[in-house]
DNA sequence: ATCCTGACGCGCC
DNA sequence: AGGCGCGCCAGGA
């Protein structure tokens, strides 16, 4: 075992972060900076996306994984990605998610499991 | 061990 | 409304 360190599990972070966005349910998003900070270093998103882009296996939703502010940010194929997220539900306007903050995935949140009422005001609003 | 890359984030022009 | 640059971190060559 691995007496270092600051994380219970020693696994690295790679390891973590593919954890967090498997844990990320569906019709919810998260970004890279959340994933970052919730494999224990908010300032690693970038080192996140690095990561993303060699996910490709099935179990990680990384098309889940949203870009700051709700845009899609890069993916191989946004097409798809856009079509992913609105397969669960999601509302995806061009390049970004509408109503992102209620969509935006959070520990805690999951804590209630009460998706708190989606203040999702009519999202065929155009 | 060093250098470079990169599916980011945010401020600024 | 866009586009540009700098800062950040971890992984791979």
């Amino acid at each position: 075992m691995p007496a270092r360190a600051p994380t219970a599990t020693d696994a690295t972070f790679t390891q973590r972060v593919l954890a967090v966005v498997r844990s990320i349910p569906i019709g919810q998003v998260c970004t890279y900076g959340d994933v970052a900070a919730l494999a224990g270093h908010p300032r690693a998103h970038r080192a996140v996306g690095n990561i993303m882009r060699g996910c490709r296996e099935p179990g990680v939703p990384c098309h889940r994984v949203i870009g700051a502010g709700g845009v899609l940010g890069g993916y191989s194929a946004p097409s798809l990605k856009r079509e992913l997220l609105r397969a669960e539900g999601l509302v995806v306007v061009g390049q970004r998610v509408r109503g992102f903050s209620s969509v935006r995935w959070s520990p805690e949140r999951s804590r209630s499991s009460r998706s708190r009422r989606s203040t999702v005001r009519s999202t065929s609003k155009k």
